[in-house]
DNA sequence: ATAATAATTAGATATTTGTCTAAATATATA
DNA sequence: TATATATTTAGACAAATATCTAATTATTAT
């Protein structure tokens, strides 16, 4: 299996729950921290952090320390190859 | 949850196997039988007509009888709404 | 230094998923 | 009609996943 392959499979894996989109959502209004993501959900703040880490390995997302804590941010280039992966289905 | 979110939670979880995904890939060819679709992978046949009901539940494919045959297609219609979803994301 | 806050890691558990074999259904052919 | 072929359905099972609570790490403030 090739490596775009795996990357593609951790780019759907991560699109793959409506929390996941949710959380890319918040993040494309504006960056966040961890716990800021939490509060808009009902599930734990570890719960929340998983599905961060999910979306870093898809890398959807990046994360930056900020003193104790730590900000989200969209990652909009990756958004641009499922858009070329998405292609291929048409031509 | 509304119906366009089951949607593309159907959408999603379609597209989140590789085997689902080369099956596309093939589709995208030519339309082809579920047994020629079998015959590209070392899986069983049950398996695969597993993977094309759930495609079906996306609308990703659709399937006509042709005989003691089942023709499968690919949908690009559903296509342009995973765009629309994605671009999203980035505007 | 100690306590409080922010976030992650560890470990457990119920649910979902991909796969298999066996059985059932539908169509074509001898 | 009986047999062969194509496909799906049913039921079982191991692996992956989403969630939780408890514990840990890192930083800030008293």
């Amino acid at each position: 299996m090739s490596k775009y392959i795996i990357t593609m499979n951790n780019v759907f894996k991560a699109l793959n729950d409506s929390t996941r989109r949710e959380i890319l959502m918040l993040l494309k209004e504006k960056n966040r921290t961890a716990g800021e993501i939490a509060d808009q959900f009902n599930i734990s703040k570890p719960s929340i952090s998983h599905h961060l880490d999910i979306l870093k390995r898809a890398d959807l997302v990046t994360s930056e320390k900020k003193g104790q804590f730590v900000l989200y941010a969209i990652n909009t280039t990756i958004v641009d190859d499922i858009f070329k992966w998405i292609l291929t289905l048409k031509n």
